[in-house]
DNA sequence: GTGAAAGCGCTAACAC
DNA sequence: GTGTTAGCGCTTTCAC
């Protein structure tokens, strides 16, 4: 059996209460009295019992806050969050979502603003690639409310982590997967959602980095900007496409890829043009079975989604921050039959 | 707050003793009494609180044993049963490792005979792969304790489910790469540890038969048996590599792969010969830094732990049998960048 | 067949 | 500063 709460207070002749006291450093306790429980507990390799916690710790009723935008990624994440929420819903835990539009600052603000007056216990948030709320996340963290962010970083702003993609590492991989598949040679083109998107920059960096220092038979020859717009991304990929008639290799970092597809099928070039791509969306699915994209990079938006409630979950009940400030999840490459 | 049995017992107008039998379907409750406890619980949404369940239930100290050869497969595999047993051992389950011979179909059935005079609440087994053990895993499911098999499966034997890989799929994906790196045309000869492992048969028909159906340019010349021994790996693959000279690639199943690497590197074939092999334990992942290896695809044997001890317990906790009998672990596509 | 009561380990409210 | 006490939800024992 292990040692309890109980024993302890028989062995140092005290309350259990007291007891509780001292291993959760609250106060209320003698200096004397303190030192020799915590001996005691020592001695005896005192280790909390997590159900005698999670009984008392249940009728707490803590809420946990998802501030995020409505986009396919976060619909994806949405899964890990509701897996995570079964685990601790039995702690008395919930969780409410609000939604924001995609490029809001001033709404992610506003919402991070009622949140405090709301005394939610945690909050998690996928935020808006934009320094302004920065502030607004310390403002929530001197409120004693930890928050986590996913899918993209806030640096600097008190958050007790974040947990997202290694996208420098995951720009290495698809530099690797298209070197593999043109064969070590010729011309690569990229097409980049944002050049301001620090994730979609660090996907690009990472990629033409290994391309120059291992590959110097592939030559990047343009980098085009699409800022994730539908009719621009279609209508730069036709044009690139024309413009470059020999390329072997086609890059994205992101955006949508739907009309990438319709460019790369309207000139007949599925066969012929090798594709990297991110992310495993549902259109992104159907590229591969036409053949049109060769691997897409999948950055399990689903982990993105469980690690952070656990996490705070974790800070929560046992009052312990993560190990690491950076939790990365997987890089996981795809291809046709292994979706 | 949610429903509670005291509650349902208040309505119902009996002690919370009986509530606790009716939900349970234990026996002592007339059935007009079971009848109306039934009909209140399921009107108030009744769902039990795992932690008072976990509080009543941590003190039957209930023991999960682990049944597997000690091979590099496992000691991954190891990682993921400490992670569940983290999970689980709140609830009083603590588990015992039997580690056996490889192929010693003899030592594993006398386990499993000890185990049941031991009476374990459950067992995870990597069983040999021999028809000889299923009669021995029906009498344990016989005397009412729950098996769940990994890594290899065991049909027909009563055990509550298979936890692996889907070695077909993983012989798909494995095709799907060659062709990428070969660019759909050339001579391929295949490498299998063993004709009559159930895993690689199916790694092998995965592969051969996506190749012949997809891409008419490719041949495949030879296929290799190496009865996983060092030696003879070596000695055969130098041969078949001696004897095709003109190899695209080549594709092994099983085995030990750092005396494939061994004849590629010997004969300088590291740059031209694109190799797809799977797992990922050091030797592997020292060919894939050198260049000899290009893809390899791993089974999650991290996962293939967790799982099942997940599985065991969920059975032992509420009495849930898992939903399907096959539950598989990731393909995942691995290459140098991305291990 | 049914009910009363104790107990699992921890926390919190309150009296001293 | 310290101890007493009740209570979280469930299971189990035992008396009736």
């Amino acid at each position: 059996m292990r040692v309890t709460i109980k024993q302890i207070a028989e062995i140092a002749g005290v309350a259990r209460s007291t007891v509780d006291k001292v291993i959760n450093d609250r106060p209320g306790v003698s200096d004397e009295v303190r030192d020799r429980v915590r001996y005691i507990a020592n001695d005896l390799g005192y280790e909390a019992n997590i159900i005698g916690k999670a009984l008392a710790f249940q009728n707490k009723q803590l809420v946990i806050a998802v501030v995020m935008p409505n986009i396919d990624f976060t619909v994806a994440a949405r899964v890990g969050i509701e897996k995570a929420l079964q685990e601790v819903k039995a702690f008395g835990i919930s969780i409410e979502y609000f939604l924001t539009k995609n490029y809001d600052t001033a709404q992610q603000i506003s919402t991070l603003d009622y949140l405090i007056t709301k005394k939610v216990a945690g909050i998690m948030i996928r935020p808006v690639d934009d320094i302004e709320l920065r502030d607004a996340v310390r403002n929530v963290v001197s409120h004693g409310i930890p928050v986590v962010t996913f899918n993209s970083d806030l640096v600097d702003s008190g958050r007790l982590c974040f947990v997202g993609q290694d996208s420098l590492k995951a720009g290495r991989v698809a530099a690797n997967l298209m070197a593999k598949i043109i064969n070590n040679r010729g011309k690569v083109a990229i097409i980049t959602g944002s050049m301001s998107l620090a994730a979609l920059e660090l996907r690009l960096e990472g990629f033409a980095t290994l391309i120059q220092s291992n590959f110097p038979m592939i030559e990047i020859v343009e980098v085009v900007e699409t800022h994730e717009n539908k009719i621009i991304t279609f209508q730069k990929t036709l044009d690139l496409l024309q413009r470059q008639n020999d390329l072997a290799g086609l890059y994205i970092t992101g955006g949508p890829m739907a009309e990438v597809g319709k460019a790369i099928k309207m000139l007949g070039l599925t066969k012929s043009l090798k594709v990297v791509c991110f992310d495993l969306y549902p259109e992104v699915i159907e590229l591969l079975n036409e053949g049109v994209v060769d691997f897409t990079i999948d950055q399990d938006p689903i982990a993105q989604g469980y690690i952070p409630i656990k996490v705070i979950f974790e800070y929560l009940f046992n009052n312990k921050k993560p190990e690491q400030e950076f939790i990365s999840t997987t890089v996981e490459i795809r291809e046709k039959e292994s979706l």
